[in-house]
RNA sequence: AAUAUUAGUGCAGGUA
C-alpha cells in the first residue's frame, strides 16, 4: 500500500492521469492516502466531477475522510461556482469537528475568501483550535484581496504580538497592502524588519519589493532592488517594466523589454500590455508600431488586454484607423475594449462613431459600467 | 515511511 500510493503520488506529480488512476485500480489494497492521493489529482487536473465522484465512492465503502481529503476538495471548491458545494463540505468538516484541524481550517479561510466571503473566511479562522503560520498568513491574505489593508495589517501586527514570526509569505501580503497604499514609509518599514528576520531576496519576495516601491513611486529604489535579485523571473522584469511604464518612463520600459529579450526571456501578454501602456502616454508611436510588429511575430497569442492597450494607444496618437483594426480583430472583447475604442473616437473628434459603437455594444448585450 | 492547506506582475474611463 505504501509503495502503491507513493508511485501513485509520482504519476500525479507528472502529471499522468491515466497512468496513476491504473496503479490506483491495480492496488490490492488502498487506504485513506491512497483514496486522498487519486482525489487530489483528479481535482489537481480540474476534473472536479471526478474527483467527487471518488470522494463519493469512497464515502459508499465505509472510508471516512480525513484532514488531507476535505483540504483537498475545498481547496477546489475555491473555484467560481462551487460556493455551495464548498460550503457543503465545510458542513460535513463540522459534523466530524474536522473544522478546528488547521489544515482545514486555513483551506476554509482561502475558499471562503476567493468567493469574497471575508466574514465567513474570519469565522473558518476563529474555529481553529491550533492556528498555525499559515492560518494568519491566509487570513491576511484574505483581507487584501478583498481590499481590506486596515484589517490586513491589523492582522500582521496582532500575529506578531501574539508571538508568531512572519514568513516570506507574510510579507509578500503585508507589501501588497503597502503597495496599495502607495505609502514609500510603511514600504520601507517593512522592507526593512524582512531583512532582520532573514528573508532571502529571491524572486518571488523580490518581485513584490519592486512592485511595492514602483506603486509607491519610489521607481530608484525598485531599480536598485531589482538589480539585486539573482534570479530573476519573468515577473521580476514585469514588475520593472510596470514600474517604469506607471511612471511615465516608457523608453525605459522599452529598454527593459530589449534587455530581458536578451536574457533570453520571453516576454508573455502581461510583458507587452506594459510596455504599451507606457507608450500612450508619450505618444511614441513608432516605439508602438515596432512593439505591436513584434508581438506579432511572436509565438504569443495576443490576448484581450494588450489589445486594449494598443487601441489605447492608437487611440491617442490619433491614428483611429490603427485603433480599429486592432479593434475589429479582437474577438474577445471586454467592458475595457468598448471603452477604449468609445474614448479613442470621442478624444479624435468622432462623436457620432462613438455614440454608434456604444449602441452596438449594448445591443450586443453588454453593459456599460 | 506515502497524500495536504497560505504568497508576487498587465489594459479603458473618473472630481483636486
Amino acid at each position: 500500500v505504501f509503495v502503491g500510493s507513493a508511485l501513485l503520488d509520482v504519476y500525479a506529480k507528472c502529471r499522468n492521469l491515466q497512468d496513476a488512476y491504473l496503479v490506483f485500480n491495480k492496488m490490492p489494497n488502498r487506504n485513506i492516502v491512497s483514496w486522498n492521493t487519486m482525489i487530489a489529482v483528479y481535482l489537481e487536473n480540474n476534473q472536479i466531477d471526478e474527483g467527487l465522484h471518488l470522494f463519493l465512492q469512497m464515502g459508499e465503502i465505509g472510508i471516512h475522510p480525513d484532514e488531507y481529503t476535505i483540504s483537498s476538495l475545498l481547496k477546489a471548491m475555491a473555484m467560481r461556482s462551487f460556493l455551495n458545494e464548498g460550503k457543503q463540505l465545510h458542513g460535513m468538516a463540522v459534523k466530524t469537528g474536522l473544522h478546528m484541524d488547521a489544515l482545514v481550517g486555513n483551506t476554509l479561510i482561502t475558499m471562503y475568501s476567493k468567493h469574497g466571503e471575508v466574514i465567513d473566511s474570519h469565522r473558518a479562522f476563529g474555529n481553529i483550535f491550533k492556528k498555525d503560520l499559515i492560518s494568519w498568513n491566509a487570513m491576511i491574505q484574505s483581507h487584501v484581496k478583498n481590499g481590506r489593508s486596515e484589517k490586513a495589517m491589523a492582522f500582521f501586527l496582532e500575529m506578531k504580538y501574539v508571538g508568531i514570526e512572519p514568513d516570506k509569505f507574510t510579507f509578500v501580503s503585508v507589501l501588497a497592502i503597502c503597495a496599495s497604499l502607495s505609502s514609500p514609509k510603511t514600504g520601507r518599514g517593512v522592507h526593512g524588519s524582512l531583512i532582520k528576520i532573514g528573508v532571502l531576496l529571491d524572486a518571488f519576495i523580490g518581485s513584490t519589493l519592486v512592485d511595492m516601491y514602483a506603486k509607491s513611486g519610489a521607481i530608484s529604489d525598485a531599480e536598485c532592488i531589482f538589480e539585486k535579485i539573482e534570479h530573476k523571473d519573468i515577473i521580476t522584469w514585469n514588475s520593472m517594466i510596470v514600474g517604469f511604464a506607471q511612471n511615465g518612463h516608457g523608453e525605459q520600459a522599452l529598454k527593459y523589454l530589449c534587455l530581458m529579450r536578451e536574457e533570453n526571456i520571453e516576454p508573455d501578454n502581461f510583458t507587452f500590455a506594459s510596455v504599451l501602456s507606457g507608450f500612450a502616454d508619450i505618444t511614441a508611436v513608432q516605439q508602438g508600431r515596432q512593439v505591436h510588429a513584434l508581438i506579432l511575430k511572436s509565438r504569443l497569442t495576443m490576448d484581450t488586454a494588450v489589445a486594449n492597450s494598443l487601441i489605447t494607444m492608437y487611440a491617442r496618437v490619433g491614428s483611429i484607423k490603427e485603433a480599429e483594426e486592432v479593434f475589429s480583430k479582437l474577438t474577445a472583447k471586454n467592458i475595457v475594449s468598448w471603452t477604449a475604442m468609445i474614448g479613442g473616437y470621442a478624444q479624435n473628434g468622432c462623436a457620432r462613431e462613438a455614440l454608434e459603437l456604444f449602441h452596438l455594444m449594448e445591443d450586443l448585450g453588454v453593459k456599460p459600467n
